[in-house]
DNA sequence: CCATGCCATCTTGTATGCATGTTGGTGTAC
DNA sequence: GTACACCAACATGCATACAAGATGGCATGG
């Protein structure tokens, strides 16, 4: 993408949002937006519609902006349209002649253990490149990047869930068995490690509560 | 949606792109669009850019903006996303306790022939109103929400099919049988009959040529 | 005649001023 | 003390002026 400012500040405020630096609820303004960024109002305004397009803030009439609160309801929604997307991805691949993108995860996810990621960072991100991997590797763009946008607008919810519950060795576990079964084309094996594995990412998210928000608030802004 | 000029233009100019008086690869200026709309070129360019985000046009930088050309590629990919939405829906719809949503469906359907439908405009609009509500039914609206986008990006390319081969009467027969295996839970059959269903849309859209397009552009201009 | 470099023009990107509606606080009537 | 009306401050939506870079045509040199 061309680098205008627009689109610095829309990467900025997601990541203040990713980073509860700006948390659900919140409101505020352009002109302080514009101020804390150094940007005029106009490229602010781009960067929040591109924001409420992609259901991070919504706009109030002449009233100010805010950060959308969760929906818990909206989080299973994405939880099941990944399962469904990646699934599908699974059983095409199972069924695809030619998997050259799987060698790549297979270093990454069948290692040893000393190569193992062990910080909760790299761990997210890995993670995510291997959803997202499955997904590209079915060769359908559209799935893609819809699939990029669900793992987006899930991402924050998941790093509440991270920073509770150690799952760095189950999920290396899990999705070395979802590889095997990929390998040997057991389509159905595959999809149903696959739906159990992101079923307790989304289980955890029934768990999360605004006490753990309020938490999360305090290690980003003290 | 309130009604801001922005949001006018947007309709506006998409539904320029979908009546082809904008032909793919035509280029164009914010200043045109800010003539042609009276509106001044802020509210223009917040329409340009949602336009951008939806795949309908491209702006090249300080040197304007363009229609997007078919990517017929996309179309398949787009095509086979419906299929997944849908079948998935269909699925759903199957194991489903309560389906009050299909009453509805079967009224229009399942009707005695004086009542269908005889003009292409209300067809295509009530064929696309029929797959919406299967997916709706199913309950996930950000399911929805994806298939929504994903039938409007179709929707031009499917006008170009309806124009050529009269499917009204085998648009009515298919549904009319989806809806059948749909009502005694027989999700296979629904399956297969929806995939068909899609399925020969899709292969119609592969005949489509640049040719057509511009018979298309006679109509919409002459 | 052809190639190349320069410049006027045009385009988008950004900043800012104006229009119009919202809001919260204050003063007044009861 | 409470309720209500009014108003100043402030919010977004829109228009417009300015900045910086792309482009196409024309002049010039070969």
């Amino acid at each position: 993408m061309a680098v205008n400012l627009a689109t610095l500040v829309y990467e900025r405020l997601k990541q203040d949002i990713f980073d509860f630096r700006m948390l659900p609820g919140d409101r505020f303004t352009e002109s302080e937006i514009s101020e804390r960024t150094q940007a005029s109002r106009t490229p602010v305004r781009e960067a929040l519609y591109r924001l409420e397009h992609d259901g991070y803030v919504e706009v109030m009439f002449r009233s100010g902006w805010r950060v959308k609160p969760f929906d818990f309801r909206q989080f299973e929604e994405l939880y099941d349209l990944r399962i469904m997307l990646e699934t599908t991805a699974v059983r095409r691949l199972c069924e695809a002649d030619e998997r050259p993108q799987l060698d790549g995860l297979k270093k990454i996810w069948m290692c040893p253990p000393e190569e193992r990621a062990t910080e909760m960072r790299d761990m997210t991100e890995r993670d995510e490149a291997f959803h997202s991997a499955l997904v590209a590797a079915a060769g359908n763009r559209e799935m893609s990047r819809v699939h990029t946008e669900v793992t987006e607008r899930i991402r924050i919810i998941r790093r509440l869930d991270f920073t509770k519950t150690p799952r760095i060795e189950t999920t290396y576990l899990e999705h070395a068995k979802i590889l095997r079964a990929l390998l040997q084309r057991r389509a159905e094996a595959a999809d149903l490690l696959l739906r159990a594995h992101i079923g307790a990412s989304k289980a955890e998210v029934r768990k999360i509560t605004l006490h753990m928000l309020h938490e999360a608030r305090e290690q980003a802004t003290g």
